[in-house]
DNA sequence: ACCTGAACACCGTTCAAGT
DNA sequence: ACCTGAACACCGTTCAAGT
C-alpha cells in the first residue's frame, strides 16, 4: 500500500508507475509491441532494466497496466450522448473501444493479451451492461451481449491492425492472397475479392456491429418504452 | 519447388515439414505457446535448432503452417449438412472453427497471430461466402459477414482459452474481479455477476453467434426461396 | 543434401551490493 | 528507499564447416 511512490525523505525517485507507463505507451507507438522490451523501456527511462521490477512485478503486469490505461475515458464517451436509444449508445461504446485500441500501435494485441480489471475496463463494462438493463433487457442477455460486442470489437481490431502492418513492410502477403484466390478453386472468394481486400475497416466494423445490434433488437421485449 | 523433401540419394533426412509440424502441434498441446521454442522443438525432433530453418524460414512461418493445419477439414464439416438453410450451415461453420481452435492449447492465439492463406483457410472462407451468396445475399454483404463471424469467433475463443488458463494456475485473478465488482461502484456488473463469471462458454458463444445470424436474417432479401 | 557447432545479439528476471 | 552491476537461464537466427 505504501512501498514505492509514497513521499519519502530519500533521493527523489527517477522512476514511478505513471511516468513509466507513459514512456511504455510512447515506446509502443514508436516501435511496436515486439520491440517493447524491459531493457529498452529502462533505457528510455535512463535506468537499468532491473529497476523496473520495483514498480511492475512482471512484464505482463506492465502490459496489463498499459491495457487499462488505453481504455481510460471510453465509458464516459457514451454518457455524453444521453437521450439516445440503447442501440445508439451501445454502438457509441463499441466505437469508442475500437478507437481507443486503434490509438496505440498494436493496441488490440496488448489488450487481447492481458486481463485488465481496472476502473477503465470495469467502468466501460458497467456502463455497457447498464445501457441494456435500463432498456429492459434481462440480466443474462445484457451480460452476454457485453461479451459478444467486446469479443467482436477486439477480434476485428486485432485483424485491422495486423492488416495495417502487413500493408507496409510486407506487401507480398496481400498479393499472395490475390494470386491464390484468382483461380477456379475458390469461386466465391474470387467473386467477392474487391470487398474481401477492401481497406475500409470502419465500414467493415460498422457492418458487424450493426448485425449484432440488429440481433439484439430482435430479442428486445420493451417493458418501458422510454 | 524441390529443395528439401524431394527424394534424393543422400542420407534419409531426419526432418521434414510434415513431421516437424506434427511435433510442433504436440508440443503446443503439452506445454503451450510460450514454451514452444525453436530449440525445444528441435530437441523433440532430435536435432539442433538451426536445422529447422531448412524447412521453415522463420518461427512465424512455422506458426502460420500450424494455424493452417489446425483448420484442416473445417470446411467439409458444413458440406456434410446439406439441405439445411443458410443460417444453420453458417452456424455449423462457425462452430467448426471454434472447435478446431479449441482442439489445440492456445489455438486461438496461434491463429490470431498469423495470416494463414492455405487451402484450409481459403476453403473455409470460400464455403462460408458461398453459403451466403447462394442464399441470395449480395456479394458485399456475404464477404463482410465472413469477417464478422470469423472475427467474433476468434475474439471469443481467444477469451475462452485465456479464461481456461486463468482458472487453473492463477485463481486469484478470478476472485480479484469478484472483489472489485462487489461494491456499489459497478451496480450493473454486480447484478449480472453470475452470468459474467459463468464458464459455460459454449452457451456464450451461441448467444453471440445467434445475434449475428439474426442480424443477417434481418437484411436477407430472399430472391429464390430455396 | 542435410545437419552440427558455435556464435551473435538479444531476452525476462533476480539479487547482492552500493549510495 | 532506490538503483546498479552482474549474473542466470534462456531466446531466434545465421553460417562456416563437417559428413
Amino acid at each position: 500500500m505504501s512501498s514505492p511512490s509514497t513521499p519519502t525523505r530519500g533521493r527523489p525517485a527517477r522512476l514511478d508507475r505513471a511516468r513509466t507507463l507513459e514512456t511504455a505507451l510512447d515506446l509502443l507507438n514508436q516501435s511496436g509491441l515486439d520491440a517493447l522490451t524491459m531493457r529498452r523501456l529502462a533505457d528510455a527511462m535512463g535506468v537499468q532494466a532491473g529497476a523496473l521490477y520495483r514498480y511492475f512485478a512482471t512484464k505482463q503486469d506492465l502490459l496489463t497496466a498499459m491495457a487499462e490505461r488505453m481504455l481510460e475515458g471510453v465509458s464516459t464517451s457514451a454518457q455524453a450522448i444521453d437521450g439516445d436509444d440503447w442501440s445508439e449508445r451501445l454502438a457509441t461504446l463499441a466505437r469508442a473501444q475500437r478507437t481507443a485500441l486503434l490509438a496505440h500501435r498494436d493496441g488490440a494485441r496488448v489488450f487481447a493479451g492481458t486481463h485488465a480489471t481496472g476502473p477503465s475496463v470495469l467502468g466501460f463494462a458497467d456502463t455497457f451492461v447498464g445501457v441494456l438493463r435500463e432498456a429492459g433487457f434481462q440480466d443474462e442477455a445484457a451480460a452476454r451481449a457485453l461479451y459478444t460486442v467486446v469479443n467482436y470489437t477486439v477480434g476485428h481490431t486485432l485483424e485491422e491492425q495486423a492488416a495495417l502492418q502487413a500493408e507496409d513492410g510486407d506487401p507480398e502477403a496481400v498479393s499472395a492472397l490475390r494470386d491464390a484466390v484468382t483461380t477456379d478453386t475458390y469461386p466465391h472468394l474470387n467473386a467477392t475479392l474487391p470487398t474481401l481486400t477492401s481497406t475500409d475497416f470502419t465500414r467493415l466494423f460498422e457492418f458487424g456491429l450493426d448485425l449484432i445490434i440488429e440481433g439484439l433488437r430482435a430479442r428486445h421485449a420493451p417493458s418501458s418504452a422510454k
